[in-house]
RNA sequence: GCCCCCAUCGUCUAUCGGUUAGGACAUUAGGUUUUCAUCCUAGUAAGAGGAGUUCGACUCUCCUUGGGGGUGCCA
């Protein structure tokens, strides 16, 4: 038994097609889960667009979606020269010919067989057949003396031993070319497994513009290389039974082309911003540690002197997005901090709020030990003697506390500020909304 | 035009002749008169249409419809 040999084999264009990177996922997971080789194959002969700039924005996504391959990767450019010969070799042998259909000069056109049936077996289609004669003689070198991509294509797996190949849909119909090609070289058959597309909201291929369509710009939204991933496996396969949130391990254990669907999918936003926040809560703590001070610290803020592992206790399982950690924590940080226009205009704008704020730093004052327990009490006191519901205290006080709307329970949020700290605010705010010349900082402003 | 493929809740899907057609996302309601999030509970929601095979069809066959792909110098 000779091992299994797959590839991906992408153009690079600058960017990275979440469709493309799904047929990557695919054949590294059934490298990885059958021990075979997981290869790629640069096919980088559009020397317009083949720029170095454009192969390392392509290794930068497989690697940071930890699509590692088993060999150094080959570049179809390289590879012209056998191209060329083994044309004219075709040529030689009169399965090819040379033909100037166009006007253009001379091509070179491979021969198909003009009777009979064309069949192979599909790993995911099932058996696929074509009758001969509808299917035509196609060029194989170019007017300008360029292999095109069915002959470069088959000579580089041919060279690469590939053994499966698992693609895209689009691929099927040039299926029954590269097969009678494969035969006229001499070369062993490989076996095909095509995917089926993923599409938008209206089935059409999903592109730039139905959003995000590129693995850098998921990368830039925040979202983690795992829940793409995990995302993009499920378009098309699922492990047989209920599950869906997968580790790596399990998804080389379990992955197989049998359980792999024939139907397009619909490429589904909020599921995946659903998963990313799932990959998100289970990060371990320590590793979720890491990058929230990473990005608070990018921010400009410092950590020191406040109550890191509550902050983080509160906040992780808030977090969508770990670019938005900055924005929605800021104010535990540091006491410069934007307001929400809406949360001004909701919970701060009555006559009686001032008041109100001051009266509950003052009552806070009194306390000898913040807690969320004690303050809470204070609150609910307040409220009490006043006859009111305690949201009526409570979200004015975390507006000017925080300047958000959202966020931990309020007394979470107190304890977590300080004593000091949330006095100084409330009267602080108060102060300025008594004040008609000044204005709290909105978000805008800042 | 011709050829090929596809078709279950709004979405991703399970089901491989006999099920109250299951799960997840989204959504609705409740737990929660402190928000947001999490968590828990409950709910709404599906076999495109028509023939045939069969005791019995979402499942097999055919047709229609709809969608996608391909169709000599894109990959």
């Amino acid at each position: 038994m000779s091992e299994i040999r797959v590839r991906f084999a992408p153009s690079p264009t600058g960017n990275v097609h979440i469709g493309n990177i799904r047929a990557a996922i695919f054949n590294w997971l059934y490298a990885r889960h059958t021990g075979g080789k997981f290869l790629l194959r640069v096919e980088d002969t559009d020397r317009e667009r083949s720029t170095p700039e454009a192969i390392r924005t392509l290794l930068e996504a497989m690697k940071w979606l930890g699509l590692d391959y088993d060999e150094p990767e080959m570049y179809q450019s390289h590879n012209t020269a056998r191209h060329l010969a083994v044309a004219e070799d075709l040529l030689r042998r009169g399965l090819a010919y040379k033909d100037d259909k166009g006007g253009k000069g001379e091509c070179v056109i491979f021969r198909m067989p003009k009777e009979g049936k064309l069949e192979y077996h599909d790993l995911v289609k099932g058996d696929m057949h074509k009758k001969a004669k509808d299917v035509q003689d196609f060029v194989i070198v170019r007017t300008d003396g360029t292999p095109v991509f069915h002959l470069a294509n088959v000579i580089d797996d041919i060279d690469q031993r590939v053994t499966h190949i698992i693609r895209g849909d689009d691929h099927v119909e040039n299926t029954f070319k590269h097969i009678e090609l494969f035969k006229a070289i001499g070369a062993p058959i490989p076996q095909y497994a095509h995917l089926p597309m993923i599409v938008n909201n209206q089935g059409k291929p999903y592109s730039k513009r139905d959003g995000a369509a590129f693995v850098g710009e998921f990368r830039e939204q925040g979202y983690l290389p795992e829940a793409l991933f995990n995302f993009l496996l499920l378009l098309g396969w699922n492990p047989g039974d209920d599950r869906e949130v997968l580790t790596r391990q399990e998804m080389i254990e379990l992955f197989s082309l049998e359980k792999c669907g024939s139907s397009a999918s619909r490429f589904d936003i909020k599921k995946l911003q659903w998963m990313n926040g799932e990959y998100i809560r289970q990060t371990p703590r320590e590793e979720f540690t890491k990058e929230f001070v990473s990005r608070v610290q990018a921010a400009g803020l410092s950590v020191g002197g406040v109550n890191l592992d509550g902050i983080i206790e509160q906040m992780q399982v808030r977090t969508k997005f770990y670019r938005d950690i900055p924005s929605n924590c800021r104010y535990f940080f540091t006491d410069d901090y934007p307001f929400d226009p809406k949360g001004v205009s909701k919970r701060l704008q009555g006559d009686e709020v001032p008041a109100l704020l001051e009266e509950v730093a003052d009552a806070f004052a009194g306390l000898d030990t913040f807690t969320q327990v004690t303050t809470h009490d204070v609150v609910a006191g307040k409220a009490a003697s006043k006859q009111v519901n305690m949201g009526v205290l409570i979200h004015p006080v975390r507006v000017a506390v925080s300047g958000l709307m959202e966020g931990p329970g309020l007394f979470e949020m107190l304890e977590l500020i300080g004593k000091d700290r949330v006095i100084a605010r409330l009267r602080h705010v108060a102060a300025i909304l008594r004040d008609p010349a000044k204005q709290l900082p909105t978000l805008e402003t800042v």
